[in-house]
DNA sequence: TTGTTTTTGCAACTGTGTTGCAAAAACAAA
DNA sequence: TTTGTTTTTGCAACACAGTTGCAAAAACAA
């Protein structure tokens, strides 16, 4: 782990200058990469490896997908999201911070649609431990109903 | 789920005294299954099937361990505790209440020596959601040292 | 274009968790 | 204690996650 580089990741960017990015992580640049990363970024969930798989054109095996999760993993390019299910892999955050920086934020997984997102702007409270546990990082994950599920409910519940 | 009936798990029970717990529940007794609750009770522990299994008396099936844990959920005796690897159990704490019912507290994760445990007095603190999210429960994952581990580095640089 | 280094695909493997089914065990009732 | 019913167990088979060794292919720097 090198990377001081603050990368910003946005949904706005072409695919052109996302082979831009392996660069600065002193990644090659490559099909699969580049797929697999913009899917992550397209997407504004968190994808475990069968959410990826239907979005990837064809040709592409299991354990590459997973050596460039990891790979993006190691480059802080990407975070895990534990929702319970599989793990799943989202994005660092427009900040471009990942979680080992200090960032951590909330994970929101919903009961109905089964998505999982980054609440990029809620903080995960601190806690006070018992005497003598030393705290390094902390997750936090709420499962609920989503905006889009919750107005569902909303709405049906007003006819 | 029915259970409301209060049964007090503790690590001062004795064997015999397992077997009434089943009643309780309306579950049969049987040695597989007081076998599992017994170690999830001495152990003050997260295990996962894989930490139960050297604990086990030779012959029992991965099925069976699997579909006795499932029966413990669904009943309350016990919970999950998610910690990043597989999923680990824990008996419902002494007062008997499962996450179901509330009682949310904070899980830790020691980094050193692996173990994961139930910190029942540290409830998860409210989180404000971006409007529209309808929270229902909520599972908060430290890790860092514990507190033998976190001596043991204390100790070991006063040297 | 060439040579070096990295990445990929394939195959094999370990481990988790689930399910159908028939035999065995638990229990309630006689 | 025996019997009959219901639940639990073991076995086998399965689907899927995740990892690893290795040789061929692709990326890249010179
Ligand atoms: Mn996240
Ligand atoms: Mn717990
Ligand atoms: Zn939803
Ligand atoms: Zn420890």
């Amino acid at each position: 782990m090198d990377a001081v580089l603050v990368v910003k990741l946005s949904s706005f960017m072409k695919p052109t200058q996302l082979s831009g990015v392996f660069k600065d992580y002193q990644l090659r640049s490559t099909p699969v990469r580049e797929e697999i990363l913009e899917i992550l970024i397209r997407k504004e969930m968190a994808l475990s490896l069968a959410d990826l798989k239907p979005h990837l054109s064809g040709a592409s095996d299991r354990a590459t997908v997973y050596r460039t999760l990891k790979t993006f993993l190691d480059k802080g390019i990407i975070h895990r999201v534990p929702d319970g299910g599989n793990t799943k892999y989202a994005v660092s955050g427009r900040s471009g911070l990942s979680t080992r920086d200090g960032h951590e934020h909330v994970h929101f997984k919903c009961a109905q649609c089964g998505l999982t997102r980054c609440l990029e702007g809620v903080r995960i409270p601190e806690v006070r431990l018992p005497e003598g546990y030393a705290p390094r990082e902390a997750n936090l994950l709420v499962e609920g109903l989503c905006q889009t599920c919750s107005r569902a409910v909303t709405t049906l519940a007003a006819v």
